[in-house]
DNA sequence: ACCTGGACTGAACAATCGTTTAGCATGCTG
DNA sequence: CAGCATGCTAAACGATTGTTCAGTCCAGGT
């Protein structure tokens, strides 16, 4: 049989269905993605797709849980390494958004694909949720033990609040990135925002700005 | 000519059709939603829907225009009370979610509308996003005034930062309210969220929580 | 009383949707 | 070599989509 995919690319397939698929529900969400752009995009018939996927929803079902699958191991990864980075505010990942935005391309569609998963009222992302919540809750305890912080009056809220202030950069980083000029999630962007962030998680509003190296005290 | 709606409605048919293209937009998402299903909701033909938004997308953008403009006229309101309402941090709307989600009745589809024109990627939605950002801008200005807060090194990513939580807390509700048991936009849920939330602000994730009344200190 | 214009319906339009089917080519297995 | 499963396409299916059209109804102006 002659290899349907350019030279080079290793995926079968049916990889690169999904692929596509993952990419173009990213981008438009999967109510605007016709099978047919699918198809055209993975160079493949539309029949195809239905012969590997059984149905559009089985296609998105099967995407659903790839992403599931590739952010359980890059979670896994980040907790795996010690942990010490997510629990320490002064470490150089500041929070969960970005230490999995350094972690994927500028350009993978990951990112956007989960941010409509959190938002869809599906049960991938209640269980993603729910996985981010649990995280959230175990650092906060891990911060609250090293006494790097308090686990406040209502430790279930204050994890709570702690992901959803997090969740919020990656959520809205295509408007944050229009009013700041930068994107919040690239490197740049992250050396603006990770001091205001520790700045109040360390002393609230009030607190006076943390000097700059070698600036007076 | 016999009123097509029920008594008591004083709405044009034109305006029903609108508040029911509101109501589904924001449940199921604009492309989810078909003009039959409008019609249907609304008790007309699909041909009367197109007769008087010209298209689908004509709805929409009136839908979006209208949704702004209520959104215009409450944050009006809030601001013309002087504003004193959004610039201390210990008065009854710590939020303006919450002020926002206070304003409106427990079953308006508003909020979920706007949840989606913040995400959606259009003019509309970034000119609402562009309008929040000033107000959070403005708000922070007037709490540096004040004294009740630093303007940070940075003052244009802490007003970004401030409002991206604030809006965090909508965004996610259906999320939050999940895990936590509480919809934190309703009144039970803001008396736990809002404590929380100020305390970080006040002091950081390390200061003793604030004294519920009647504590010991 | 006549006319005009707008609200409104029911039926139909072409286009596009997800899906099915028949069939071709290929590679493996007996 | 025959047989069969697999990857895949082209064409077509019925259903549903947004939209159009012809025509009915009724209020208001002249």
């Amino acid at each position: 049989m002659l290899d349907m995919r350019s030279i080079g690319d290793d995926r079968t397939t049916r990889a690169v269905i999904r692929d596509e698929a993952l990419r173009l529900f990213a981008a438009h969400g999967p109510e605007a993605v016709t099978v047919r752009q699918i198809a055209s995009a993975a160079g493949v018939s539309p029949g195809l797709v239905v012969h590997h996927f059984g149905s559009k929803d089985g296609l998105r079902r099967e995407v659903d849980q790839y992403v599931l699958d590739v952010f359980e191991a890059m979670l896994g990864e980040l907790t795996g390494e010690g942990g010490a980075e997510l629990f320490d505010p002064g470490a150089g990942a500041s929070s969960l958004s970005e230490a999995f935005a350094r972690h994927l391309p500028d350009d993978s569609p990951l990112p956007g694909y989960l941010r409509r998963l959190l938002l869809s009222d599906t049960g991938a992302g209640r269980l993603l949720f729910r996985q981010l919540y649990d995280l959230s809750r175990a650092t906060l305890d891990g911060l609250a033990a090293a006494g790097l912080a308090a686990p406040g009056r209502d430790p279930e809220v204050r994890a709570a609040l702690l992901l959803a202030n997090d969740l919020a950069l990656f959520l809205l980083r295509d408007r944050l990135a229009e009013v700041l000029g930068t994107d919040p999630l690239s490197a740049d962007g992250m050396t603006r925002w990770a001091p205001e962030m520790l700045s109040i998680y360390a002393g609230g509003l009030n607190a006076a700005p943390p000097r700059p190296q070698g600036d007076n005290p």
